[in-house]
DNA sequence: TCTGGGGTCCTAGGACCC
DNA sequence: TCTGGGGTCCTAGGACCC
């Protein structure tokens, strides 16, 4: 039988702003994105409440009043990342099969050692000792079960998940304590009376399909500890399906230019981080949300892929134009790039003219002068018809890539 | 009761073809 | 011309995760 642990580490992101700023330390911490802090809505609302013990929906200025000893943190990336990779630098003295899950939260397969729990000890001392972070460890027989483990005592702990012990651990919990159980499902299982994990689990099957299709199989199976999904190594994660960014405007988008100066400063985001993973894509998305909150979303196939802010922006627009409704006030816009492919090996068509391939050059070269000397040292014009619309800064690629991995130790 | 943003997967329904 | 059935592909939307 296979041990395998699941390690997260805990209340991550303000753990390690703390590691830089002891002066935080102990207080109450909203990590907030600046676009956040520009709307004036705090990201991690729930420390306030705890630390304030008051509703929660407030803006900063709100939070601020409400809460005097408050600290507003810009996020840092690039700490988080150090953080991440330096957890999976100690894992890898124990395996080299580590599934990352996030920023924060990766799998190990330990193979079939009996000394599962002596080793999630272990790592947790090393890494409160070595990153000053505290970190909770699930122990059991498959992942979900070890994922589970990990989400049952926080922080600081190690819970073991045996099959001896399966049921009077976890059946007991509430459905919604179960992975996959969103608020969707537990309302559709609580229809049928299902209260925990042990009303999942000695459901009938055929009943959790008929409700949830493949996913009710899936739970059903998962909820009796049947899961033998494996651990990926990390120099096997899963190719990369789409890359997009979306924004929630500083002010409504009414006119064609705040919707073009939108739109462009996401699909030059989109295009970068496209020619950073060395990819192109077919198809081109976008994402409306109006100020009813009416959200839809089209897509639009290209003949030949592209890898440029001009390219992605002109199908972004033509979708937008298309599906239009004229007076209509947006609040929220998005772009996203799939049908990826690798560029590396692409035939040129018929249609990748000289403009076009001057064009991919020219953004290349921006793409250089931004690494050096800061993000958007070089924009689109389009982006400067509106400064307030573009300046917000949409978020990169958040998981720490195993060519990457390396550079942040 | 939905915070905002970045993803993946599944599914229902429509279009199209034979 | 219509009907029906089967298969495939695409799209939009929803549900879930962090």
């Amino acid at each position: 039988m296979k041990t395998i642990l699941h390690v997260d580490l805990n209340n991550f992101y303000a753990s390690v702003e703390c590691m830089y700023d002891p002066s935080i330390r102990g207080l109450p911490v909203a990590v907030c994105g600046d676009i956040e802090l520009r709307h004036g809505i705090v990201l991690a609302k729930n420390y306030i409440a705890k630390a304030a013990g008051v509703k929660t929906g407030y803006t900063i200025a709100d939070a601020k009043r409400a809460c005097p000893g408050l600290v507003c943190v810009l996020p840092h990336m690039d700490r988080y990342m150090r953080f991440s990779a330096m957890a999976k630098g100690i894992y890898s003295d124990y395996t080299d099969k580590i599934e990352s899950f996030g920023i924060d939260e990766c799998w190990l397969d330990m193979g079939g050692t009996d000394k599962g729990v002596q080793t999630a000890d272990e790592i947790r001392k090393r890494i409160r000792k070595e990153l000053g972070v505290t970190a909770s460890v699930g122990v059991s027989y498959n992942k979900i079960f070890a994922k589970m483990g990990s989400d049952y005592k926080k922080p600081d702990a190690t819970t073991e998940i045996t099959e001896e012990n399966y049921k009077d651990l976890l059946w007991r919990l509430p459905l919604s304590d179960m992975m996959f159980v969103g608020r969707a499902t537990e309302k559709k299982l609580r229809l049928y009376g299902m209260e925990t994990i042990g009303d999942l689990a000695s459901a009938d099957p055929r009943l959790l399909e008929r409700l949830l299709g493949k996913n009710g199989l899936l739970l059903h199976r998962f909820a009796n500890g049947r899961d033998n999904s494996e651990v990926s190594a990390l120099n096997e994660e899963p190719e990369i399906k789409s890359i997009g960014n979306s924004t929630t405007s500083p002010r409504d988008i009414i006119t064609d230019d705040d919707v073009r100066v939108t739109f462009m400063a996401l699909c030059e985001s989109v295009a970068a981080r496209l020619r950073r993973h060395k990819m192109k894509c077919y198809t081109v998305a976008i994402d409306e949300r109006n100020t009813e909150l009416f959200a839809f979303t089209r897509q639009k196939h290209l003949v030949s892929p592209v890898c440029t802010a001009d390219e992605i922006f002109a199908a972004a627009m033509e979708l937008h134009r298309f599906n239009r409704r004229p007076g209509e006030k947006l609040r929220s816009l998005g772009v996203r790039a799939s049908s990826l492919c690798r560029e590396e090996g692409l035939q040129l068509t018929f249609y990748d003219d000289e403009k076009k391939q001057k064009k991919e050059a020219a953004e290349r070269a921006a793409d250089e002068i931004n690494s050096r000397f800061g993000r958007k040292s070089v924009v689109h014009g389009t982006t400067m018809i509106d400064r307030e619309l573009s300046s917000f800064l949409p978020s990169d690629d958040r998981t720490v890539s195993p060519d990457r991995f390396e550079a942040y130790l």
